[in-house]
RNA sequence: GCCGGGAUGGCGAAACGGGUAGACGCAAGGGACUUAAAAUCCCUCGGAGCCAGCUCCGUGCCGGUUCGAGUCCGGCUCCCGGCACCA
């Protein structure tokens, strides 16, 4: 009989089901925090209609094989798993189809549920949760009361991708090229009333605190960059015939003296006061065109556009009187939405310089031999007054001391980081817990008032006022507050699919408490998550998010950790075979249940892993997972024979020294592997030991015994398998992980290589333990040697213990 | 443009305090077993040279450091991801 996985897969499924193998021991069971704790997280998906593809389960099997491994280490290990139910396509479904999203969502869940468990996922199951439960949702709304309790959330009128054919507003990501998605209809922006949550409140410490979490540096540069901090100055230039100045940002107050006129933003407050009026009508026009044009058009335009407003300001550096003029290159939502401009020191304001025949000026003597335009390096300042001659640095220094000393400026930090747009007007996500009264003032529901369920809808369409389709929903709209006694009215935007995410790690640790969120010892207990392994895609705003909150939450003391994922790791793409990215329109997805069926669960985890290195993306290959398949095989023929019995080579008794050393070497390269994620060559030394002993007629069975260990966190059907066939009555989750011996690590010879002016020319066999002048000694003697040195002088022998000896001769 | 990451056989990849380049696997070719096929097992498998023992070349390109460089340094090219008029 060979080896059949779904004879065995099933079954070993079952077993763990029925025995309840993958429960985390919560702490105030006793005796439960005598063991360490592991919390390895996968992001959870959004179930979606199509099923599970073999992308999915990349990072899960990687995440598998740890908690696995861990739980055989001594662990306590926690491994849940859950879903980010709310979310768009199952609305869009429900727009199409008429079916309520709840309905949508929990055939898919049901299936992304079956589809995990057929690859043996050693997950908690009991303690899955979904975002759009209200079980859940209700405590998402509770932090949405913190977050607003503390200011943190607030109100505020922001310009929107306005779709007029679509009736609705657009996610950025819904914008291609300044129209819609879907439809491909003309976007426009438009200021409406949103929720935001202030995170920028917490840009610093998001920075800072990313210095001590064991991400990748990449992961940690696509935050820091997100976050954009930069140092420079406020400063107010008086407007020539106002009582008022003009403040700006600059990050190069050092270039002051060469700041030849200034720009804000056609969004800025002071445009119309500052217009003159021989100007006012190229400058309306001018504002107008600027606010049909989306983000990405501005963004997109390389002529540089704007118009003189008629006003001038007083540059205090020099007291020179200097233009203002409005363009759209400078945006309202940084610094102040309005620059001083150094052509001289500044590309894009040299191009706009160029564009109207604005004066340029240097102030930075450029290096010698600099022929480009506007000059932005390192060098002393020139035509500078009081700052001649200095560096860059020094001057910035000194400028922003005078400017304090003047009254004129101050230091400053700003921040690329917006805050979070908040409201999404769409059905199927989490109601705000929030109502607004008739004397004017908001509301936030108490606890004990949560959750605030989505009402029942008839059509799942946008409203066509720029609401979502809850604000026709008259009687879930218009309340009296009980508790207030006024009229109310309830907020008809819901909350973005990433509100969900941001918490369900702690939901985990008390899934299913109906009196708080999470229960504090079980949270200090638990937290901070150990390894969080998922795509490269949230690598920015879930991953943002998520800390921000996690953040506030550790300032109001309901969590004890500052971050919450201690070390986070990303999973490359798995690619259809022809290299490309996976999808429909390609015809090149892979479904796993079709491996699974032909394959078995096992062979799919391990091809999954064996592919490439975790955080690479990697082509599909149908013969590749054959090959790993073919290796199962060759596991399973180590064991049995064709008649299903235990192999005639196993033998009884010690384990001879080849067997030892070929065991111990693998129980020290897969454990070590493992450890640092490196799965694919995990798999390699397994290899190498199932050939090994399959080509020996006497195979320790002891050694097989451990081998089988080492095998169980990669195919863990098969390794149970084996190791109950082998006579073991209780299932090998919690056995020991081997540990390698040292002394047969070690081998009494050691090939010693010998180059000759770097190149090899010979290998000697040589003991372990020969000292330095024999080892030379016989290098020197070799014939192979000799052929390169004779009538040569030896300059030099170099010896590497035990790697190498190198000859260099002249 | 800026910030990351990458480039090694026909293919996926190994080599991670500089020290035998190509482990392991896939594909391919040859052989054994078989009436035949599948499966399995064995052998070959970077390129070139009177393929025997051997020599030369070879880790994207050009230089450098070193007894010795896939690995370190300087300068490029191409591919992937992110950001993008952020003052």
């Amino acid at each position: 009989m060979a080896y059949d996985p779904s004879r065995i897969e099933p079954r070993w499924q079952q077993h763990w089901a029925d025995h309840d193998l993958f429960r985390a021991v919560d702490p105030t069971v006793p005796g439960a925090t005598d063991l360490p704790k592991y919390y390895v997280l996968d992001m959870f998906p959004y179930p979606s209609g199509a099923g599970l593809h073999v992308g999915h389960p990349e990072g899960y099997t990687a995440t598998d094989i740890i908690a696995r491994y861990k739980r055989m280490r001594g662990f306590n290990v926690l491994h849940p798993m859950g879903w980010d139910s709310f979310g768009l396509p199952a609305e869009n479904h429900a727009m199409k189809t008429g079916t309520h999203p709840a309905v949508t969502t929990r055939a898919n869940i049901d299936n992304f549920r079956r589809q995990l468990k057929m690859f043996g996922f050693s997950y908690d199951w009991s303690r899955e949760v979904a975002t759009s439960h209200p079980g859940y949702y209700r405590w998402t709304q509770w932090i949405f009361t913190l977050l607003y309790n503390r200011g943190l959330a607030y109100e505020a009128e922001v310009a929107v991708n306005w779709c007029p054919a679509l009736g609705t507003v657009l996610a950025n990501e819904e914008v291609i090229d300044g129209r819609s998605e879907v439809g491909g209809h003309p976007v426009e922006r438009r200021p409406m009333k949103q929720w935001m949550l202030r995170i920028t409140a917490y840009a610093e410490r998001l920075l800072e605190d990313l210095d001590e979490l064991d991400w990748t540096d990449s992961i940690k540069d696509l935050q820091r960059n997100w976050i954009g901090r930069s140092e420079g100055a406020e400063v107010d230039f008086p407007v020539v015939g106002f009582e008022r100045a003009l403040r700006i940002f600059t990050t190069r107050p050092d270039t002051m003296f060469g700041a030849t006129y200034m720009v804000i933003s056609p969004e800025h407050p002071w445009v119309r006061e500052l217009t003159t009026d021989g100007q006012r009508a190229a400058v309306e026009a001018y504002v107008e065109e600027a606010r049909r044009r989306s983000d990405r058009d501005r963004q997109a335009a390389k002529e540089k556009t704007g118009v003189f407003s008629g006003a001038f300001c007083r540059n205090p550096a020099n007291g020179s009187e200097i233009p203002v003029w409005i363009a759209d290159y400078v945006m309202m939502g940084y610094g102040t939405g309005a620059i001083m401009a150094v052509p001289g020191q500044d590309e894009r304001d040299w191009e706009f310089a160029e564009a109207f025949d604005l004066p340029i000026l240097r102030t930075v003597q450029p290096a010698a031999g600099f022929d480009g335009k506007a000059y932005t390096g390192d060098g002393p300042a020139i035509n500078s007054g009081f700052l001649d001659g200095l560096g860059v640095d020094e001057a910035k220094a000194r400028m922003i001391d005078w400017l304090v000393e003047q009254g004129l400026g101050e230091r400053k930090v700003n921040y690329k980081l917006r805050d979070w747009l908040f409201s999404r007007q769409r059905y199927w996500g989490e109601p705000f817990p929030l109502l607004k009264l008739a004397d004017g003032t908001v509301r936030v529901l108490e606890p004990d008032e949560l959750p605030l369920m989505l009402p029942e809808v008839g059509k799942y369409e946008p409203a066509g006022t720029g609401e979502g389709p809850l604000a026709i929903i008259d009687e879930w709209m218009n309340v009296e507050d009980v508790r207030s006694g006024q009229r109310a009215r309830r907020e008809s935007n819901t909350m973005p699919q990433w509100a969900g995410s941001c918490w369900y790690y702690l939901r985990f640790l008390d899934p299913r408490n109906d009196h708080e969120a999470w229960a504090k010892d079980k949270e200090s207990y638990w937290m901070p998550v150990d390894l969080y392994l998922g795509g490269t895609e949230h690598a920015v705003l879930h991953l943002l998010y998520a800390r921000f909150w996690h953040k506030v939450l550790f300032d109001l003391g309901l969590v004890s950790t500052k971050e919450p994922f201690r070390k986070l790791r990303n999973q490359g793409m798995i690619l259809g075979e022809n290299s490309e990215k996976m999808s429909k329109s390609r015809g090149n997805v892979v479904n796993p249940d079709d491996v699974i069926r032909v394959h078995g669960a096992d062979s799919l985890r391990l091809f999954l892993m064996f592919m490439g290195p975790l955080d690479r993306d990697k082509p599909w290959s149908a013969t590749g997972i054959e090959g790993v398949h073919r290796f199962l095989d060759r596991v399973w023929r180590m064991f049995f024979d064709e008649e299903d019995r235990l192999h005639a080579c196993l033998t009884d008794g010690p384990i001879d020294d080849d067997a030892q050393r070929a065991l111990h070497k693998c129980i020290d390269q897969v454990s070590q592997m493992t450890e640092d994620l490196r799965f694919n060559t995990a798999i390699s030394q397994m290899m190498i030991f199932t050939n090994e002993m399959n080509a020996r007629t006497s195979r320790p069975r002891a050694a097989l015994e451990t081998f089988v260990l080492l095998l169980a966190p990669y195919a863990p059907h098969l390794a149970e398998e084996l190791w109950s066939r082998l006579g073991h009555e209780t299932s090998l989750i919690r056995e020991p992980w081997p540990v390698a011996d040292p002394k047969w690590l070690v081998s009494d010879t050691v090939t010693v290589v010998v180059q000759v002016n770097g190149k090899l020319r010979d290998q000697l066999e040589v003991a372990a333990d020969a000292d330095e002048a024999q080892v030379k000694e016989r290098a020197l003697a070799s014939p192979k040697v000799k052929q390169w040195t004779d009538g040569k002088q030896i300059v030099k022998v170099i010896y590497v213990p035990g790697k190498l000896v190198s000859v260099v001769v002249k």
